[in-house]
DNA sequence: ACGCTAGATCTAGCGTTGCTATTTTGTCTA
DNA sequence: TAGACAAAATAGCAACGCTAGATCTAGCGT
């Protein structure tokens, strides 16, 4: 058993490589233009390398999106960081949040759109896509009032995801996201409480 | 050219077959598993013959999507009738719209999740997507306000849209759709003009 | 009732996909 | 430098969407 030490290096140095890739090609020509042979081409190896590194497509995906989770919260944080009020600071964050599912619309897929079998739930979730929700979490304390903190955040994040989603696929007028960012935000930040009708 | 007019009813059934057979199959096991040759074999003719129906899966796809369209629209709508006061209307759509997303996942994929050709864009869209929005923007009416109605509409769609995806692969606490649901069309109910902030 | 034409349907196959068994190449150790 | 072992490539499998060409069936005029 050699050290293998530089070896180590140069093996993880290539799986980040095929990481990176893969992510520009997705963000090039969408996942589906995310073959295995293309991949292998790019890295310039032949296709079971990939597999050495990752066990199916599914898991090079995975990576992506994992990436994707830690750039996500890194700008949730700053973007929440540089705003004067609470209620400036979920605005920042909104925005934040819009501004990064446009910009990588396929990294953003492949955190929230496509099938994962990450465990989320809230509860038990990885350290990475927590990190992010606890962003949202931080700046809608100062806001929640009466309301319950972790229902307030799911439905904040729901209507940001839905902005996101629908806005991308020309199923909502693209002029006007601005006004629904402050219309939401607007709506949000009113402590009223719930009033359940039906 | 033979009158033909037996043939062209069962031309029509045979369609109509085939659009339900994927609909079956798709919430069976995902559109993934709604192949060419399963669908084939599923409506007990070659492939081919799906051709001469329609051009391309994706146009098997949106079919469907287009029979969920109509069928979402009525559940609106008689959800929506059925409400003594104007945010009890709201409350009803809101839930009769999770609830189809919930009932009948791969449907919903079809109309709104994946992509799709169909020009939405709220203005010259076809008569079917469009007819779900007129139902929303119904209810919103009453309870706009200062509002943008038309803004107010697409943020709670979108916010309904995020909820129903963001919960079905389990991203959200699964116990809680009730209470998202009440904080959200609470939040909206209350005609706080916006206030953006920064 | 017959052969004929035209349209409907099927068989077979192309190129591409994710993934893998087998063979070849390369690198380090003794 | 010879041998052992890991690392990489070649080649191939089954399944995919889709289609060209062969086959069969149904309806027409005589």
């Amino acid at each position: 058993m050699p050290s293998s030490d530089r070896r180590d290096r140069e093996r993880a140095r290539r799986e980040q490589l095929i990481v990176t890739s893969a992510r520009e090609l997705a963000e090039t020509g969408g996942w589906d233009a995310v073959t295995m042979r293309r991949l292998a081409e790019r890295v310039e190896y032949s296709q079971p390398v990939l597999y050495s590194h990752f066990n199916s497509r599914a898991d090079i995906v995975r990576a992506v999106a994992l990436e994707g989770f830690a750039e996500l919260a890194d700008q949730l944080r700053s973007a929440r960081a540089g705003a004067r009020s609470p209620a400036a600071a979920l605005h920042a964050l909104a925005a934040a949040y819009l501004r990064f599912a446009q910009a990588q619309p396929a990294v953003y897929d492949a955190m929230f759109v496509m099938p994962v079998d990450l465990p989320f739930a809230v509860a038990d979730t990885p350290a990475a896509p927590r990190s992010g929700f606890a962003e949202l979490l931080t700046a809608l304390t100062p806001l929640a009032g009466g309301r319950d903190l972790d229902t307030l955040a799911e439905v904040t994040w729901s209507a940001l995801h839905g902005l996101a989603t629908l806005a991308r696929s020309n199923r909502l007028r693209a002029s006007h996201q601005q006004a629904r960012l402050d219309l939401l935000v607007g709506q949000l930040t009113e402590p009223a409480g719930a009033q359940p009708a039906d």
